[in-house]
DNA sequence: GAGTGGTCTAGACCACTGT
DNA sequence: CAGTGGTCTAGACCACTCC
């Protein structure tokens, strides 16, 4: 049964209303994080609205990053999740800079933890390794041919306190170019002390620079489920794209982040006006 | 009525099923982009389904970010918007080199049509200037004391073709520190050949170096508005600090970028072995 | 067992879009 | 006008959590 309907321009659906209603008390304080909200019949008597409408109230409320959802337990709101951060250009200088170091001072302190702040022992960091045959966009960015052999890694990095990832990575390499030192094919070398730029520094390979692009976009079922996000949180993608001294592409990966934990910072520094 | 109840683990809901099998449908082409979907109640008929549960599919489907309603007329599989890619570093050093130019050759082009490769007479920039006291938040990275008086500024970029803004942005300055060239207090002066790096140098400033900081969320009910933005996609937050040569923070700015249009670039250049 | 959120039904009226 | 998606009702059974 419908009520009062407005002839006003600005009418807004009653579970739009509620949304609000309740979006405005959480960022007043009047609910704080980790506050349960009243249950579902509860509001539904509440604002005389059908169960169904208060859902999509809350629905909204998901979407806007404000409330999850627990089975069986009731609504929350969504206490912030501890961000954590992922310095960028700095981080890459600062991973070239270690490349001649001896194994053992390297291996103390990898980039993730760099990146991070976390120490080495937090970190677990699975390595997978694949040779697939490069498609079309892998191709046209390495500048080989379709279907040239690629070495594919896929890895993730993790607190060994929490069940799930801080991010998810692929990332490809020419698998000629890796063959040329053979400890480079075998996952059971991971994790690698002094990162990429140290492996691509065994086969000769210098760096001239690295170029990220960024976007944000929902994730897919597979991502979402494997960084734990709530409905509605989005993923960070940043396309890593690293170019040698004489300008060819030598590696290409994407990392996942899921944005409800992770910042990227970048650094620019500029030249003195003389 | 509730049918077959599968006892196996992995019980998926009907729902999910269906918003699977058109998201197959969608990724294999055999639903193009800017393809209508069946209407609802067509799907509903199709898979015995009410059609609450084909809006839950559908609900799932804006999700992840492959269909869109329009109201009135059907469903739709989402054409991959146009993306515009906004350069970071190289902006930030570009625009400091041109500070020194003359007026009218620095107002040839801007640091927005820099960014994007469009011709400056595409983009519209309405500024709104307004002070504010400085919160607890500001006060600490300006380092000054709460309630300090802040010159705020809001702006958008826009082309002159298209409705929706590529990005809305909010900057703050020290109004002290701006009141050394009144014009800088002007909205009426935008757009400011030569950008913020040019406003700066008018009051002896001069920057050393750029932070920013990278998010994702959700949009906000006013910004999933302003930027047109389909349910369910995240935005991009940008939040760049400027430090002064000496050590100070001078200005700060929080954009906010439609995530299904954007894509950050950033390079960085490494330093040479020797 | 009582209470919670997740899924689902079979309807209904509405505003909006096209013809 | 008929057809579409948007909103809404008043129920129902389910799996899960907590006591």
């Amino acid at each position: 049964m419908y009520r009062e309907r407005m002839t006003t321009r600005d009418w807004r659906p009653r579970y739009q209303v509620v949304a609000e209603e309740i979006r405005d008390q959480i960022l007043n304080g009047d609910l704080g994080p980790g506050d349960a909200l009243p249950s579902e019949p509860a509001l539904s008597t509440q604002y005389d609205l059908s169960r169904t409408s208060v859902r999509n109230a809350i629905q909204q409320l998901k979407e806007w990053g404000l409330v999850r959802s627990e089975r069986g337990r009731g609504n929350y709101v969504r206490p912030h999740r501890q961000r954590f951060i992922r310095k960028q250009p700095d981080l890459y200088q600062w991973e070239k800079n270690r490349v001649h170091l001896p194994d053992d001072e390297r291996g103390q302190e990898g980039a993730t933890e760099h990146q991070t702040g976390r120490p080495l022992s937090d970190l677990v960091i699975p390595a997978e390794y694949v040779t697939i045959e490069a498609g079309d966009e892998l191709a046209e960015i390495f500048g080989v041919e379709a279907g040239t052999p690629m070495l594919e890694r896929r890895y993730g990095t993790r607190t060994a306190d929490e069940a799930a990832p801080l991010s998810l990575g692929r990332s490809w390499i020419v698998k000629e170019t890796a063959a040329q030192n053979p400890d480079l094919l075998e996952a059971e070398n991971e994790p690698w002390p002094g990162g990429t730029q140290h492996q691509l520094f065994t086969i000769g390979i210098e760096l001239d620079r690295i170029e990220d692009r960024i976007i944000a976009r929902a994730p897919t079922a597979d991502e979402a489920l494997r960084l734990e996000l709530d409905p509605g949180t989005p993923v960070i993608v940043i396309r890593k794209t690293s170019f040698s001294t004489n300008g060819d592409v030598v590696e290409m990966a994407d990392v996942v982040l899921p944005s409800d934990r992770a910042e990227l910072h970048y650094m620019t520094s500029l030249e003195r006006w003389t």
